[in-house]
DNA sequence: CTGTTAGCGCGTTCAC
DNA sequence: GTGAACGCGCTAACAG
């Protein structure tokens, strides 16, 4: 009810001279200025965002697109950080932030592209989308920019945000290698996903520059899931007793790990030392508590909405930017 | 740049018919629609929300309104299934979920009724928040639907969705009784909260249906901090070493009791019983598990988006509707 | 059944 | 400095 057409009625003035002077224009005299600003906050003036972006034809709008989200997982917690993130520096700078989920009914209906231009989204933010999602697939043919967190992508309109694995993970086996350990074996997460693959390459590399050979064998693989860790320790140590620590590449499996070594008899940190990755809550609440790489997801977020908002409005990016860790040491080590 | 005056250019038709055909209005010959379909299929035609908006004059746009987030809280756990139960039902009904989150520097600026002219949201849902907030006490005065989650509201356009807490309470204080608990006593959350107080009149009900006297000494209120829990506990258990058995009204203030409990060398349950509330992840992981009463916040959200979209279509809703519980029963008991 | 007209609230030429 | 006129994409009332 209260447009700028009220307003110019109200105040005396056309509608056009009323646009300007709330959008601060050069060409409109400081006292008619005062006189409509007074006005509109006399009425309680609101801007119709709806129509400026009709009348624009673009929108401060970004989305985050998630996979499908298991809301019981503590994954949650990491997307709820994430997601905090990108909103904050959204607020900052007047833009919007609309999640994005992959639900089964919509993926089949509409593409993401469909989704975007729909609401006006003019960028994404993406975040648990694998190599074989119909999204995922379709952002690296699209045009659609879109910053991705924890993915590696190439492309003009493409750009990441991550955490440097590898540099952390050298970090974690050198301060293991510096403890005395020798027989470090890896608990990875799901082979394809980005991530673990350069938490491996973190791995081998520490290795063979500390002059320790790899074993295949001492590396397993337990998809991020903290049961399959749990089992898959009990095989590493009964096939091989020598190991005294093991790397798991998130915290959710290192407490299956965890769980695995008190259950065997053994003690932690004495006889196998633990370290994690991600810095989830849980790892403040296990015993002993758990050493881990602490990601900083919030910075995470925001750094993903920061650059898209810059891609955006026609900067150059990176093509890929690290957001600080930081190896929070405790008592499993 | 597909809109509907192109599909209309292209199929030799007027706008309006390609707007009533795509719409499926009854009007419209089925050969025509099927024309226009196809020719809309081809163009890889998506309705523009914003224009679609702007005429109807109204939008399929909720908010969830939630206090300042401390994502390190695991109080970001509960908030997310909120919204992901929310969010679930929004994109069933073709209803879009926006967050709006009491900035600080955009409360000074705007209130939340201008937020919600600006954004075209019809109607919010709002969580976390107490009384004294800005956004809350507008609420009360404003004319904005709002389905609050936990906070008993009463209006033409307010209604409630919550667990029973009065109801939640008593089945544990009576399931203690049961186990042979006489002297039990209850660590309280805020008290200016609902749902503490609520609580607490679970406590002191059942507490006289089993014909014990309430003792104020057995009441303490730790604000749901588990540190302040941790304190309190303390000064329980020393200045009343009659008591076997404590009552959280959370998960969190549960595991400071725990801590306190062990770190004073008694033994959880045989020498001091725990009940927690909420039912969040971490009381999956504690040592003995947590007892508690498992509330099901993706349902509460659920329910929320539910019961505010039968509200915006003018349907009449119940004042307070409740969520189902769930009293996990485990080894700190 | 179909098309014409008008308007949602706002931004932007281009005259005055 | 100011305003009239037009368009963004879409829907609704009315006329044909």
């Amino acid at each position: 009810m209260s447009s700028i057409k009220y307003i110019a009625e109200r105040t005396g003035v056309s509608i056009t001279t009323v646009s300007k002077a709330l959008n601060n224009y050069p060409d409109v005299s400081e006292e008619t200025k005062r006189k409509i600003r007074e006005v509109a906050e006399e009425c309680g003036y609101t801007p119709n965002m709806a129509a400026r972006n009709l009348a624009l034809g673009k929108s401060n709008i970004i989305g985050l697109v998630l996979s499908e989200i298991r809301e019981t997982d503590s994954n949650g917690n990491i997307i709820f950080r994430i997601l905090i993130g990108a909103k904050n520096y959204c607020a900052e700078k007047d833009f919007e932030l609309l999640i994005i989920s992959t639900d089964i009914k919509k993926q089949r209906s509409k593409t993401l592209v469909q989704l975007c231009k729909e609401r006006q989204i003019s960028g994404v933010i993406m975040y648990g989308l694998k190599p074989g999602d119909p999204y995922f697939e379709e952002i690296t043919k699209a045009e659609l920019p879109c910053i991705a967190v924890d993915i590696k992508l190439k492309g003009r309109h493409l750009a990441t945000v991550t955490t440097d694995n590898v540099a952390a993970v050298k970090e974690v086996i050198r301060q293991l290698h510096d403890k005395g350990h020798r027989n470090i074996a890896l608990i990875n997460g799901l082979k394809e996903v980005d991530v673990s693959q350069y938490r491996e390459l973190g791995y081998r590399t520490a290795m063979q520059e500390l002059g320790i050979e790899v074993k295949d064998a001492y590396i397993k693989y337990a998809d991020y899931y903290e049961e399959l860790a749990c089992e898959k320790t009990k095989e590493l140590l009964n096939a091989n007793p020598e190991i005294t620590a093991i790397f798991c590449a998130s915290d959710l499996m290192a407490l299956g790990a965890m769980r695995a070594v008190q259950g065997m008899g053994k003690r932690v940190p004495e006889e196998v030392a633990l370290v994690g990755f991600d810095g989830i809550q849980l790892s403040d609440y296990s015993n002993p508590r758990l050493t881990t790489v602490v990601q900083d997801f919030k910075g995470m977020g925001r750094a993903a909405a920061e650059k898209l908002i810059k891609m955006l409005s026609g900067e150059n990016v990176n093509e890929v930017d690290y957001v600080p860790y930081h190896f929070r040491i405790r008592e499993s080590i």
